[in-house]
DNA sequence: CCTAGCATGTAATACGTTACATGATTCA
DNA sequence: TGAATCATGTAACGTATTACATGCTAGG
């Protein structure tokens, strides 16, 4: 009924998962669904106070100190919107990467541009690669399958580069 | 100096490639680089009249018949202006999955109602695998890399959430 | 004392889709 | 004759980022 928007859901999930503050959910993003769904401050606040109206949430003051802090916590309702999402078939897919796009536009290239292009995408996936197995290790990751799947994706990335890259500095 | 929105880049792109209608460009995006970057008429077309106005692409009337129709080609103004795009190194990257996140708040579910997500996710990626090689045929695509990387893409994907499946399955 | 981090929020802007309106042509 | 495709366009809406404003606290 409520129809949650594409970021509500993130929102509502990591509340589900236990009581969050809006910056929690901007650092816990950042860190963990931030290359799959990200969040911004200027969605956060406003949509949590939406979630509240609808009774999808609830909030309590918990200041530390003398800063002010809010609390948000699941309700009943939430929890079932939350599970309604969760069980959904439709699901949305979607990629939006530049360096595709300038391959696909490769034959506007000197070919020495277009191997520069590929190779400096290669390193990237490389970096990108690292910079998740850190993140895994810094989380003490458990057994979390979708970091897993952020690594193995860069990797697999970094792989289908280099072997065009290969291919293009072969011919 | 006019800073190019991502579809104006795409849009100068496909111009540069050829001269190409509002039309050209929504039925080229649709069938090739829709996965990893999109156009819509609302961008299209009010996308195509700014470039004329900035002078990268130039416009003139080619009606067929009674069909009025408005055939765009790229300035050296507009030549510059993609080169330049495509030598920059600053490259975005983009991947949002909803079955992802839904992995991701797995906890909230039923083992087996994860198992059954993550089933429909492979059956999906196979689909997709299937229907970029038709789409590949139909072309009779000389060596699309772009077009290959897609293939391979949804297939590693599908084999990725195979092998969660076979995890899940025994535990 | 100063910096980094905790914490909340909004206004302006950018980006993008959907739905609709309009009309010609081709082919079954 | 009716459906599909060619062809252009806009208004309303939804979604998201950026940049800014504000202020407290902990630790070097």
């Amino acid at each position: 009924m409520s129809s949650l928007t594409p970021t509500a859901r993130v929102i509502l999930g990591l509340v589900a998962l236990g009581p969050r503050t809006g910056y929690d959910i901007k650092r816990i993003t950042d860190s963990s669904t931030r290359f799959f769904w990200g969040a911004s401050y200027g969605q956060i606040y406003p949509e949590l106070k939406r979630l509240e109206h609808d009774g999808l949430v609830e909030a309590r003051d918990e200041p530390r100190g003398r800063v002010r802090r809010r609390v948000y916590t699941i309700t009943p309702a939430g929890e079932r919107a939350v599970r309604e999402w969760l069980l959904d078939h439709e699901t949305a897919y979607e990629l939006r990467d530049e360096g595709l796009l300038r391959l696909f536009f490769g034959e506007l290239l000197q070919p020495d541009d277009v191997l520069d292009l590929v190779r400096r995408r290669r390193a990237w996936f490389e970096r990108s690669a690292a910079l998740f197995r850190e993140l895994g290790e810094q989380l003490e990751a458990q057994d979390d399958d979708v970091l897993r799947y952020g690594v193995d994706l860069m990797k697999w990335n970094a792989a289908w580069f280099a072997r065009l890259e290969q291919r293009l500095s072969q011919s």
